[in-house]
RNA sequence: GUUCCUGUGGACAAAUUGGUUAAGUCGUUGCUCUUUCACAGCAAAGAUUGCGGGUUCGAGCCCCGUCAGGAAUACCA
C-alpha cells in the first residue's frame, strides 16, 4: 500500500453520470490500483441551485455496476470526511479569509444583474468582459471603495463574494502528465470568484482546499479543465501549498461519433446507442434513457472499451481483465488528441466478452431475461442456448431477440427460399426423415447428422434439398446455430409439431406462387 | 473576439524518442472453414502523417508560419 498515491474522482450531482465521467474515473481507479494508492470519491456539490436529486446514487449504482471500488467517500467511510462537499461548508470561508488576509483576494459587491448589465453591454460592442486586474479598478469591491464603506457593507449584511485578486504580468507555468509544459499569462486570467453570496465556495475554492486536505497526489480529470488550472495553481501558491501540489493530467475529450463536438446526450437520442452507463428515470419520458446497462453490455466490456478510449498500452493486446488493465496502464500513455466514440467498437468488444464467458454464466445472466418474457426453462436449456447463441449475436438481451423460437413457436416463415426451393412432393422425404430421427435412441446431434448423411445418400437426397426447409421450419430463418444441435436442443416432439405446422405453410407460399 | 489544447487511412491508434518499406485493431470487400448465419483464419482496398516553409545526410517526430476543429471565457462544475 502506497499511502502517498490518494486519487480523487470528483463528481458534481448535477444529473446522470455521461460515459466520460466514467472514463475519468475508470483512469483514476487503473492508476491507483496500479500504484497501490488510494482512491477517493467526493461529490462537488457546492451548486444547490443545480443539484439533482438521484443523482448522486446514480452515479454509486452505475460504479459498482461497473465494478470499481472507491477506499474513501461518502457512505463508504475514511479519515479526511465528510466526503461531500456541501458537508464541509463551514470549511471553506477560513480559507476564503486567509486570502483577504494576505491580499490576493477581495470583496466584491457588484450584483448579478450588475455584471449581466456589463457583459451586454461589452457584448454589444463586441467585446468580452472580464472581471479582472484591469476592470476591478472600475468596480464596486474592496479595492475600490473606502475602507469604511467596506466595512459598513459587510456590516449591514450587503450580499459580497469573494474573488481572488490575480497578479499582473507574471505567468504561471502548468506541468501537465499529459500535455507537457503549458503557460498561461495571469493577465489573461479574470478574477475568478472564491466565495459565493450564498457562502458557498465556488468549484475553484472547494476543489484546491480538499485537495490539498485529503492529500490528493494526482488530479486526473477533463480536459475542460484546463484553462482554469491557471488559477488552481495560483492558489495552491497563495496558500504556501506548492510543495504538496498534486499532479495534473487532463484528458482528452470523448468526440460524438460524427460531426465535430463532444459526445452528448443528444448524441445518444439521435443514434440510438448509449452515451451513459446505466439508465436514467426522469419525472418526463422523454428526459428519461437507457445506459449501456440496458443495452445488454457487460460491465467489463464497457470499462474495457472506455479504457482505449484515449489510451492504449502500446502493446498488441486489446482484451484485459481489470486487473491487467491497471497492471498496464500508466498516465503518460494517454493521447493528447480527443476521441472519437466508435459504438461499432464497443460491441466488439462486447462480442469479445460475451464469447469469452462461460456458458453456464451466461445462462445465469439470461435467467432474468427469460422470466421477464415468461419463457420456463431450466438453468441448463439456457446453458445450451448461450453456447449456441453467443457467436452471433453482440448483445446478451439478443440471445433472447434473435433466438425466440428457442423458447416460443416460430412466428414467421422466411419466404424467399420456400419461393425459391419449396415443392410439396418434397414433404414426404422429409417427414419420412424425420420419423427415423425420432425413433433413433439418441436424440443427439452427432447421430442425428449420421444418420441423415445415411438417409440421404440412400435417397438420392443432397442436404441441400433438407436443411433449409428444416431449418425454416424450426427458427424462421435460414440464419442461425447448426441445425442438428438445435434439434437436440428443442427435443423430438417440438421438432415434429414445428415440421407439421410449418410444412402447410410452406404449402401455402407455393400454392400463392403458382396463382401469382 | 481572446486564451489554451489538438491534428497520422472512414474510426481508434503504433512508430525503439531524428533513421530505411508509416504497425495493429474496428469497419469495408473478398477467400477458406461451416451446405445457413456468426465465430475463427487468410487476404485486399484504404495515408503525399491538416497545409506551406525551414534545420538536417535523413523529419510523422525539431523550428517558424498557416489552416481547421475543440475547450474555456458564469455568484456551473
Amino acid at each position: 500500500m502506497n499511502d502517498k498515491i490518494r486519487l480523487r474522482f470528483a463528481p458534481s450531482p448535477t444529473g446522470a453520470l455521461h460515459i466520460g465521467g466514467v472514463r475519468t474515473a475508470l483512469y483514476n481507479y487503473l492508476f491507483t490500483q496500479k500504484m497501490g494508492g488510494t482512491l477517493i470519491l467526493r461529490i462537488e456539490d457546492t451548486d444547490q441551485t443545480r443539484y439533482v436529486p438521484g443523482a448522486e446514487t446514480y452515479i454509486l449504482e452505475s460504479l459498482r455496476w461497473l465494478g470499481m471500488e472507491f477506499d474513501e467517500g461518502p457512505g463508504i467511510g475514511g479519515d479526511f470526511g465528510p466526503y461531500r462537499q456541501s458537508e464541509r461548508k463551514s470549511l471553506y470561508g477560513k480559507y476564503a479569509q486567509d486570502l483577504i488576509d494576505s491580499g490576493n483576494a477581495y470583496y466584491a459587491f457588484d450584483t448579478a444583474e450588475e455584471l449581466t448589465a456589463m457583459r451586454e453591454a461589452f457584448e454589444s460592442r463586441k467585446e468580452t468582459f472580464r472581471y479582472d486586474g484591469i476592470t476591478r479598478q472600475q468596480l464596486k469591491n474592496s479595492l475600490t471603495l473606502s475602507a469604511e464603506e467596506v466595512k459598513t457593507r459587510l456590516e449591514s449584511g450587503d450580499p459580497y463574494t469573494i474573488r481572488l485578486k490575480v497578479p499582473r504580468d507574471e505567468e504561471v507555468l502548468i506541468n501537465d502528465i499529459v500535455r507537457g509544459e503549458v503557460v498561461f499569462q495571469t493577465n489573461e486570467l479574470d478574477d475568478k470568484i472564491m466565495l459565493k453570496g450564498d457562502g458557498m465556495p465556488t468549484y475553484h475554492l472547494a476543489n484546491i482546499v480538499d485537495d490539498h486536505l485529503m492529500k490528493i497526489s494526482h488530479v486526473v480529470r477533463g480536459e475542460e479543465w484546463l484553462p482554469s488550472t491557471a488559477h488552481h495553481i495560483l492558489l495552491y501558491r497563495f496558500f504556501g501549498w506548492e510543495d504538496t501540489m498534486p499532479q495534473f493530467a487532463h484528458l482528452p475529450l470523448i468526440l460524438r461519433p460524427n460531426g465535430k463536438g463532444k459526445l452528448s446526450k443528444r448524441d445518444g437520442d439521435k443514434l440510438g446507442i448509449p452515451v451513459f452507463p446505466i439508465a436514467w428515470e426522469a419525472e418526463k419520458a422523454e428526459d428519461s434513457f437507457k445506459g449501456f446497462r440496458e443495452f445488454g453490455f457487460m460491465p467489463q466490456a464497457v470499462l474495457n472499451f472506455l479504457a482505449f478510449l484515449g489510451w492504449n498500452p502500446g502493446t498488441e493486446q486489446e482484451i484485459f481483465s481489470l486487473p491487467q488493465m491497471a497492471e498496464a496502464f500508466s498516465l503518460d500513455r494517454i493521447s493528447k488528441a480527443g476521441a472519437r466514440f466508435d459504438f461499432d467498437k464497443a460491441s466488439w468488444f462486447n462480442q469479445q466478452y460475451l464469447i469469452q464467458t462461460e456458458n453456464a454464466t451466461l445462462g445465469q445472466l439470461l435467467k432474468p431475461l427469460a422470466k421477464e418474457k415468461n419463457y420456463e426453462v431450466t438453468d441448463e436449456y439456457l446453458t445450451i442456448v448461450a453456447s449456441m447463441m453467443k457467436e452471433r449475436v453482440n448483445f446478451l438481451p439478443d440471445i433472447i431477440k434473435t433466438g425466440y423460437y428457442f423458447f416460443e413457436p416460430v412466428r414467421e416463415y422466411e419466404e424467399k427460399m420456400i419461393r425459391k426451393k419449396w415443392n410439396p412432393d418434397r414433404k414426404t422425404a422429409l417427414l419420412a426423415l424425420n420419423e427415423q430421427l425420432e425413433n433413433l435412441p439418441d436424440y443427439q446431434a452427432e447421430k442425428l447428422e449420421a444418420h441423415t448423411k445415411t438417409y440421404l445418400e440412400a435417397n438420392g437426397l443432397g442436404f441441400g434439398d433438407v436443411f433449409p426447409f428444416y431449418r425454416i421450419a424450426l427458427s424462421g430463418t435460414t440464419k442461425g446455430p447448426a441445425l442438428f444441435e438445435m434439434m437436440e436442443a428443442l427435443g423430438r416432439a417440438e421438432v415434429k409439431k414445428r415440421l407439421l405446422t410449418a410444412f402447410p405453410a410452406f404449402d401455402e407460399v407455393f400454392a400463392n406462387k403458382i396463382n401469382s
